[in-house]
DNA sequence: TAGATTGTTAATCGATTAACAATC
DNA sequence: TAGATTGTTAATCGATTAACAATC
């Protein structure tokens, strides 16, 4: 693996070839050329040459790129070649949904744990998992040895729900709350907003 | 407004601007800096500056932005100064989040149409709408204005999904299947994908 | 060998940031 | 006036793409 400094752009278009070759080798495609991943995905050939290339030579020339081999190399440079555990805050209809699909789902992004602060909620099960109060988190971070964190709370609640998470040793989170979570630490945070999304679609209209 | 070609970084960030100047509003502050926004949303002021003048000149020199004007401003520019009508296809749990949300959201994208394929769920309602038959699709979106569509629908369905929406005119779709969705036609097409998004927020796991 | 395709450089393109005159 | 802040240019930085030698 190549040392260079890797931008975000192409971390974020990893998944993305990591989905399509899974897809290849389901239907027991053993060899792919950047020709035809990027045909599929919508991406420039080079892109994804020059991508894969700077974490090593992973293709053949006048060949392509095999891909059972690609697909452990990608999961190896995403680190999901081993369980990471994630832990969930904020059990409402987003949060649900989310649980639900990940339980569902047999990926190595397991949440293990389900945190909201509303008493009504404490107790009950989601996707098998029992709701915890927010005053557990410390512990069952550390106990499950869960590493992200998805944040589905209210605006309002999100920073500080963050900054408990980071406290409690997260080392990165995918917030879905409507606001931007600062933080001093190092933290990867990602953010994800449905209605800014749709509100970005909608400048495009005719 | 001036009439440059705008970049879609531009775009996406014109909603979090809104979101942040809708939260002065709310707190009764009148006037704002780039400097202070850029603060608060992790962005550089220049940067701030440079996306709102390349609409027109919305602030005023010594002063800053005028809260109330800007975001009029923001809202034109996105074209959500009017309602926009949404469909949505795939009551799934996502799909069931997403609707409930919207429906509790006083915003102008409102979720008016929701489909699913599957018998059993069609008559049904979700947040007040009735589950509908895709092949009511053609007349419901004509009907209703419908122009902008949200995909929860699995991955080996999205691109049908997406053809169908695309043939009976909407204007843009939000994906939140895991696949790339590819058209020929003029459609606005974003991606959003939990998975993904989990997946890479691995990376940076130390 | 001929055709295909990678790895990689160089060129291009575009986005971000610094800096500062204008001006409130 | 002095301080603050925009609008905007120029500089910088980074990402994408074209092109092609290497080679399977």
């Amino acid at each position: 693996m190549k040392p260079n400094k890797i931008s975000e752009a192409v971390v974020r278009r990893l998944p993305i070839y990591l989905r399509y070759l899974t897809h290849l080798q389901q239907m027991h495609v053993h060899t792919v050329s950047s020709q035809q991943i990027g045909k599929t995905l919508d991406i420039n050939p080079a892109q994804i040459r020059k991508d894969l290339n700077a974490f090593g030579d992973f293709g053949k020339k006048g060949i392509g790129y095999d891909v059972g081999y690609l697909i452990e190399k990608i999961k190896q440079i995403l680190k999901i070649n081993q369980e990471i555990r994630v832990a969930l805050v904020g059990v409402g209809h987003l949060g649900h949904a989310i649980c639900n699909h990940n339980a569902y789902k047999r990926d190595n992004m397991r949440i293990v744990a389900a945190f909201d602060n509303d008493p009504k909620k404490q107790g009950e099960t989601v996707a098998g998992l029992t709701i915890q109060p927010l005053d557990e988190m410390n512990q069952t971070i550390a106990e499950k040895q869960i590493r992200l964190a998805i944040i589905t709370v209210p605006a309002t609640a999100a920073q500080h729900v963050a900054d408990l998470l980071i406290e409690a040793g997260i080392e990165g989170i995918l917030n879905f709350a409507p606001v931007t979570i600062r933080t001093t630490q190092d933290v990867t945070i990602h953010h994800t907003d449905v209605t800014s999304s749709l509100q970005s679609l909608a400048f495009y209209l005719n």
